[in-house]
DNA sequence: ACCTGAACACCGTTCAAGT
DNA sequence: ACCTGAACACCGTTCAAGT
């Protein structure tokens, strides 16, 4: 019936207590890493954080809030790496912007890719309004309106939403087989957009 | 520990246990697409199809055998669908044969997006080796190899699988926009496709 | 052959009790 | 303020008992 509570519940004061929070986390995301959702469990999560399972809800009101800071986290830094992209675009070509745009996401996903692509499932499946995401969209759909007289695309924001998951559907199709080249990587994403995009 | 076991634990031979066990499964289909994984029991799946608990496991050893049926019929279809436009497209030029493919994948998709979805994720996590998936992938490059002249990639079977990946994503995140217009979908992906592929 | 439902181990979440 | 762990409702799975 209800929605799932996704924010955090208390906000730690005391330094004990922020360390506290930040072992919860890294166990969660060493959890979610190694064996994706299926053994996500909280149990596992104060098990492996050497805490009591009261004290992850404290913190956090469901297991959900959990992957959810995970979400916000990784999102405020792929934002942080696209928005440092996305300047340096704006005195480029078209395709040197896109190829900034494209590595920024590259080498954020590829840092962790197992951990992204579960996060990513979950993001979607949770009614997040988060802000970061909000950012991101607004960068992408800068970038595509600056060159909008070369492309072909006339509802940028559609375009900006299918960009993100056509990126994130390569880097997650590449990683699955093992590859590890950004540049391969990298070229083959930007052919894919530049086809979509361009006039 | 061990693995999780996926594949069905007994035939039903008389009527009336095949029947129970389609009910079964359509009940899975029908969680699965509403609620997604978050509130996929084997609980609720028995009370929806009007049969005892014991029931499903007489013939499912395990709730991820009932995600796995269902992969395994939706390939089955999607191969059907594949197959045949793979053979039309063999007397087409490639950028009509490529649209043919994508029209095969964007029909079998947009019938029941949610719940293909779903069952997309599950099938990358679970050990599932479907015959099916193969011919699938083996129809696709197959169509690459005949037009491999004008392609730019050399190693077909990763950009048969690279294309899978974008053709999913585009119409995952069209479907996740609401949009229900198979042409206007058809035409980004055929776009996308080509720039990835062509020389 | 097929079906049932109580039983058991485990998971998500709460809360009274401690420091 | 912070932490603990027993307690409770529920879920996955089994199995003895029925037709």
């Amino acid at each position: 019936m209800g929605a799932v509570a996704l924010s955090p519940r208390k906000r730690p004061v005391q330094p004990r207590a922020q360390a506290t929070v930040e072992v919860i986390l890294t166990a969660a995301a060493q959890l979610l890493e190694r064996d994706g959702l299926a053994r996500f469990t909280t149990n596992a999560v104060a098990a492996r954080a050497g805490v009591s399972i009261g004290s992850v809800y404290q913190y956090f009101p469901s297991k959900e809030a959990l992957t959810a800071v995970l979400i916000e986290r990784s999102l405020a830094e792929l934002e942080r790496s696209l928005t440092q992209a996305g300047n340096d675009a704006r005195r480029m070509p078209f395709e040197a912007g896109l190829r900034k745009l494209v590595r920024a996401a590259i080498q954020h996903q590829l840092a962790r890719p197992a951990l992204e692509r579960t996060l990513d499932f979950e993001e979607r499946r949770l009614p997040l309004a988060d802000a970061a995401a909000e950012r991101i969209q607004a960068t992408i759909v800068a970038f595509l309106k600056q060159h909008q007289g070369q492309l072909w695309v006339s509802n940028l924001s559609a375009a900006a939403h299918d960009m993100q998951a056509t990126m994130r559907a390569l880097i997650d199709a590449a990683a699955e087989r093992g590859e590890r080249s950004a540049d391969a990587i990298e070229q083959r994403i930007v052919r894919a957009l530049r086809g979509y995009l361009l006039r």
